[in-house]
DNA sequence: TCGCCTTTT
DNA sequence: GAGGGAAAAGGCGAA
């Protein structure tokens, strides 16, 4: 049975709670608490919770508890348990920045925005604030006559989605927009990265254990699972971050891993059959939504078919996906009663999930991991906002299970036994490691690919895409 | 501190 | 009848 003891053996000398990782204090103790639908935020919110006064206490009690949930204390003591020190390990190794280029790439943005902000400000004819969206909106609304609607609060919303309605109207929108963007990169992705690094030149993320309710991990201090990808100066940030010299980055990434996990759970056969066809499974869903053969879905077709995979793994409603999708909520409907009825087992499988819930008062992922489903003892009731919630937790929650096991596999397999090659991160389906760049890279890849890809046989095979570059942000498959 | 917005998976 | 696709972190303006 595990104790206090022993929950940091392996872990150096002198480590204490609120060391290392950084929110992995409250894990060792509060994996369980997490799963009956807490948040935990500090050793003294651990503490009253539980009405006990130290630990010790404390991990008498849930001795208490465990005894009572032997599959939950797996989960717990054969995976996150194991992890803490994993993310140890990666927290304390931290990823290099290569601080000078991301000075000069700030500075370029900082071009860009001047330019974006001089065209603004002969547009605009007022002096306001670019960065209030309450400023904006009143102009834009009040001013320019740009028919927007109002957030809950009653101001006016000028977000992405509802600004882009009315870009074709009014070009003022797009140079509005393009000056966001850059901004937001400006403001969170430059001086404060700068400002992270160590007498190394790395920077060291801080891996919250028990902050996200399906389980998975969260990054902060920097917030390394949210570099921007998309755009140009986005992916010129992420190339920022470099290997060291003579070494090289290999990420590995589960592939449509939630689909495969939603094909898996739910047992629908076409779904499975796709996979194990190693077909593009959004190309599969345009089929069947629209009654073409596989080979002849339309790009369009197949846009639409991607928004309703991952609406359904969203526990998405046809308001949802109209609004995704810019068009008419019967219309919507029309392609999710579709989906549905192109995979029947997938409906079947939610209604029966939903109603273990209301029966039982929590549900599970695959590996046993725990959400409960009542915020009062004696509630009943599941309304829609708590439907979606619970569609969306058996997937995230299993991808997030599935990835945790592998992530112990992998410490225990290979970076015990190997010094120079380091886990740097994780961003939910993703790793990244670096490595001498040698011929230890093949034989890295084969073993982490296996023990992804094995780490817990589902009846569809699991992928994973590798990719290795001397930098984050330019990275290609092999 | 709250609300809005933007970035990722 | 209005309002919902999931999960986060963080910057910044408005109180």
């Amino acid at each position: 049975m595990w104790d206090l003891k022993s929950a940091f053996a392996g872990l150096p000398d002198g480590t204490w709670f609120n060391q290392v990782p950084t929110g992995t204090w409250d894990c060792m103790i509060a994996e369980f608490l997490l799963s009956e639908g807490r948040f935990v935020h500090s050793q003294e919110s651990v503490l009253s919770s539980y009405k006990v006064k130290n630990l010790t206490e404390l991990a008498k009690k849930q001795k208490e508890r465990f005894l009572e949930l032997p599959e939950l204390y797996k989960l717990f003591s054969e995976i996150e348990m194991p992890l803490v020190k994993v993310l140890h390990k990666m927290e304390t190794t931290g990823i290099l920045l290569d601080t000078k280029r991301l000075q000069k790439t700030g500075e370029e943005i900082d071009k860009a925005i001047i330019t974006a902000e001089e065209k603004l400000r002969k547009e605009f004819y007022a002096d306001i604030n670019l960065n209030s969206s309450v400023q904006v909106g009143n102009y834009l609304a009040e001013k320019v006559g740009v028919p927007l609607s109002k957030t809950k609060t009653g101001r006016y919303a000028t977000n992405e989605n509802e600004l882009t309605q009315y870009a074709e109207t009014f070009p003022i929108i797009k140079d509005l927009l393009t000056y966001r963007e850059l901004s937001k990169l400006r403001s969170t992705y430059v001086d404060s990265l700068i400002n992270k690094v160590d007498e190394k030149g790395r920077v060291h993320t801080n891996y919250n254990q028990v902050a996200v309710s399906t389980g998975r991990l969260s990054s902060a201090n920097p917030n390394l699972q949210n570099i921007p990808v998309v755009s140009n100066f986005g992916q010129k940030i992420k190339s920022c971050f470099i290997a060291e010299k003579g070494k090289v980055f290999v990420s590995f990434d589960y592939s449509q891993q939630e689909l495969r996990i939603l094909a898996h759970l739910t047992g629908e056969e076409k779904l499975i059959e796709a996979f194990k066809k190693n077909q593009d499974v959004h190309k599969t869903t345009a089929s069947k939504l629209f009654n073409v053969s596989y080979s002849d879905v339309t790009k369009e077709q197949r846009v639409i078919a991607k928004t309703i995979n991952f609406g359904i793994i969203y526990g998405m409603s046809s308001f949802g996906m109209s609004a995704g999708l810019h068009i008419p909520v019967d219309q919507a409907k029309k392609f999710i009663d579709a989906f549905y009825e192109s995979y029947p087992k997938i409906k079947l499988y939610y209604d029966k999930y939903i109603n273990q819930g209301k029966i039982d008062g929590y549900v599970e992922t695959l590996l046993g991991r725990r959400r409960y489903v009542f915020e009062f003892p004696n509630q009943k009731f599941i309304d829609n906002n708590m439907r979606r919630v619970l569609l969306n937790y058996p997937i995230q929650g299993t991808a997030a299970d599935l990835m945790k096991k592998a992530m112990v596999e992998i410490y225990e397999k290979i970076l015990t036994k190997d010094p120079e090659i380091s886990l740097l991160l994780q961003i939910h389906d993703d790793l990244v490691f670096e490595i001498p760049d040698n011929k230890k890279v093949t034989e890295l890849i084969k073993k982490v690919r296996a023990i992804m890809c094995e780490v817990y046989p589902l009846s569809v095979p699991i992928e994973v895409d590798v990719k290795t570059g001397k930098n984050w942000g330019e990275m290609k498959e092999i």
